[in-house]
DNA sequence: AACTTGATTTTTGTATACAAAAATTCCAGT
DNA sequence: ACTGGAATTTTTGTATACAAAAATCAAGTT
């Protein structure tokens, strides 16, 4: 994703690479509006690459723009998120299946060095780069299908949803069972046992529903709470 | 898809909206090449909402930017396209089967309404609409299963393959198979057989994959004779 | 305190201008 | 006829200016 060769990168491009990496790394909160002007100046352009950027990302289902009032980062509620997950396992387990007879030694210790800074970063609560690293370790077992259309729309689903399911590790001290079930994938992959990673990153991904899914049950149970202090003190 | 509010929609969208449309109609070729100027003179605006709608439909596959050189139609290889279809296959089966328990008569009435305008475009050679036509179709049928996020996944994947299995259609004479096999899909769906519709669907696109295929083998026999005859006449 | 209205400011959408890159044309030499 | 280089034209990328829409602020009224 980043610019290797020689030949200068447009603004417009430049603009939606640094936009998506501050979406995905938690930068602004869910439902955060993203003004133009600001990030023109933030980012030494002027509007119209930015207009351009956000255009993109808006098809990528990051950004919503609304028209005349400006963007805002996309929020989706816990059906959505549910849906999408449910779209990862779909792909995910097809893909997996048709890449472990086919991934090298590189990619199993591509995806084990992946899979410690990912450990590092649970450890240092380095939140900001959960998404990023859950989704590379993803798609690093993957790759060996060697299927880019399908990876890529993978990417995309795991662009939209991984600041839910970081936020859930967060908040809910998820990380030892996120660390297990990792350690658990590539330990299958490496005994090149395909059905039983397949069906373990199905189970992986839905248990990773059913904890947000708690999650958010909790807070709609905390919220009224919240509120009925609220009226007491106002 | 269309601008049903009084609000007057932004020239953006106008364009988006317009060159998608033409895209999926085949006004354009296959790497055909977008200008700029062109397009905004035709619909009347500046380069500028151009340029953003160019950015947006780059985002949903149907438009390659090469910097400094403009836009072109995507062209898609053969192994693309079997992959989206391979895509296709795991999302659209997973989503009829939780459609059909809970399709309504207008669901079906819908469908059928399509079906019988698939068909009329199939006899008058309507080729421009028959992608259309065909997502239009699969999409009724899904509906009812409320999974809008998946919904707007498949329809991004029709959008992007209708244009090569419609010309498939087209150039095999595969007319009488596509419909018999719509009406065969319908039917089962009528008679509320998930199961049986799920597997019906998987074959009914791999078999559009086969054939796709087998034409690809076709063009490329056919293609060197046609480089030896231009040999000779050069 | 809440609401309304008008004025002002901010933000967005778009056109135009300009610079840079790419494509095309032209011309001279072989 | 072909090639290479220069000149010209076309096209793209971006900044700036302007108009319109939305948001905010201030004053008055209930």
């Amino acid at each position: 994703m980043n610019n290797v060769n020689d030949t200068p990168q447009s603004l417009t491009t430049t603009a939606t690479e640094s936009i998506r990496q501050r979406i995905l790394t938690g930068e602004w909160a869910d439902g955060g509006q993203l003004r133009q002007d600001a990030l023109a100046r933030e980012l030494g352009m002027s509007r119209v690459p930015i207009r351009e950027a956000l255009r993109q990302l808006e098809a990528e289902g990051l950004v919503t723009i609304v028209e005349n009032r400006g963007a805002v980062v996309t929020q989706l509620s816990l059906p959505e998120i549910v849906e999408l997950l449910r779209v990862r396992v779909l792909l995910e387990c097809d893909v997996l299946l048709e890449a472990i007879p086919r991934q090298t030694a590189a990619d199993i210790a591509e995806a084990g060095q992946l899979l410690a800074e990912f450990e590092q970063a649970l450890d240092h609560r380095d939140v900001a780069s959960w998404g990023v690293l859950n989704a590379r370790f993803h798609l690093a077992l993957y790759r060996a299908a060697e299927r880019p259309q399908t990876l890529a729309i993978i990417e995309q689903l795991h662009n939209r949803t991984d600041r839910y399911t970081r936020m859930q590790i967060l908040l809910t001290d998820f990380n030892d069972r996120a660390h297990r079930e990792h350690n658990q994938l590539l330990a299958l992959c490496q005994a090149k046992d395909a059905i039983s990673a397949a069906a373990f990153l199905r189970a992986h991904i839905l248990h990773a529903e059913e904890a947000l899914e708690a999650w958010y049950r909790e807070q709609a149970l905390a919220k009224p709470a919240k509120r009925g202090r609220k009226r007491k003190d106002g």
